[in-house]
DNA sequence: CTGGGGATGGGGCCC
DNA sequence: GGGGCCCCATCCCCA
């Protein structure tokens, strides 16, 4: 496969995380999905499609494939319009003053409003898995969305007006983990203490805890603490299945780790704008931001707008008086992490001074 | 040099 | 068990 490496400089990056240009990009990106995307999900569906309409045919669910093979994974059958209808728009650089959707988002601002006017959503590199386009056109409610994030619903559902990035509560801050006894839970269960549904939201709100017994990680349900013991935990006993990874020498305790590692060498969530390649679809969809301008996170202080959540928490950093990361020495603050490392491996001047007395 | 934004990756958690 | 999203961290670049 010829490849081009970009002009840019990137010889300080490892080979994996250089953005690379293919001559021959495929027309359809890999499904790297075991499953079409559930437009239902957080009520995406039920805000692109009137109840009386037609609603989306289920699609035919492809069979599983393991991202451990070398051939990438068909795209599933889609019926979607002719691919020219998804013709690239250039990027298109959303200023905060222009933004037609404040943030918190009201739900006056319905999706069809916000989206058309800002974000060129139309594009198939919108969606990795869905070659050409979406079953409604221009209508995919993607998660670079503001309803994409969890405590959202569309306008119809929403009761609540969105509470700003800084002031949202940590979920699990509110743990109480008091409650935690040691041991629970982390032996295999006798089917008839298998706790309910309902059993499991009560635990949730009491904020009972599930407690690795091997290294005395907690976690707040049971699924997660088998996945820490199942995929990380190096610190329990017994024999264990390993798995190692054929492209280097790491070697992880079960299928699932491996796979999860192996996309780091395969790349396989592919930018079908410039060809770079992601391990996470995720990943991707950050990146096609890059191309199209999408800025969906914006500051509730100055209207600036992010194509990326994290960005805007540390921009938020620089609003507070009182930033996050301060230095021991001086009790100076500094809104990231790398900034204080630089003040104080640059050269703290109270530092400074301690080490002349 | 400092501060800030852009881009990216890993691990945890929830659905 | 898989997928998606979150938070956090990191690195680079630029004004």
């Amino acid at each position: 496969m010829p490849v081009t490496v970009m002009a840019k400089n990137y010889s300080h990056c490892p080979l994996k995380k250089r953005p690379i240009v293919f001559d021959d990009i495929p027309d359809e990106p890999e499904n790297l999905s075991t499953k079409p995307e559930d437009l239902s999900r957080s009520g995406r569906l039920a805000s692109i499609s009137p109840p009386s309409s037609p609603t989306l045919s289920p699609t035919p669910s492809p069979s599983p494939q393991s991202t451990l093979t070398d051939s990438p994974p068909s795209s599933p059958p889609m019926s979607s319009p002719s691919p020219t209808h998804f013709m690239y728009q250039p990027p298109i650089k959303v200023e905060p003053s222009r933004l037609e959707y404040p943030v918190p988002i009201s739900p006056e601002y319905a999706p069809q409003t916000w989206h058309r006017s800002v974000a060129p959503m139309y594009h198939p590199a919108y969606h990795p898995y869905m070659p050409y386009g979406y079953p409604h056109e221009g209508i995919y409610m993607g998660p670079s969305s503001p309803y994409s994030d969890s405590s959202l619903s569309p306008p119809h559902q929403m009761q609540q007006p969105l509470q700003p990035l800084a002031l949202r509560p940590t979920v699990y801050s509110s743990m109480d983990h008091s409650s935690l006894s040691p041991n629970s839970s982390t032996t295999s269960p006798p089917p008839q203490t298998v706790p309910s549904a309902e059993d499991l939201s009560e635990k949730r709100r009491q904020g009972v805890r599930h407690q690795c017994p091997d290294c005395g990680k907690s976690y707040s349900t049971f699924s997660g603490l088998s996945k820490h013991r199942q995929f990380h935990c190096a610190a329990g006993e017994g024999p264990k299945k390993s798995f190692s990874c054929k492209y280097c020498e790491k070697i992880y305790v079960s299928l699932g780790a491996l796979k999860m590692h192996i996309r780091t060498h395969t790349l396989p969530c592919k930018c079908t704008i410039c060809g770079k390649a992601f391990s996470r679809p995720w990943l991707l969809q950050g990146h096609i931001r890059t191309h199209t301008g999408e800025k969906p996170f914006s500051c509730t202080y100055c209207n600036r707008a992010f194509a990326d959540r994290s960005n805007l928490r540390a921009h938020l950093q620089t609003h507070s008086d009182v930033k996050k990361y301060s230095c021991a020495t001086c009790s100076k603050t500094f809104s990231r992490m790398s900034l204080l490392t630089k003040h104080t491996e640059g050269g703290c001047t109270m530092l400074h001074l301690e080490k002349m007395c």
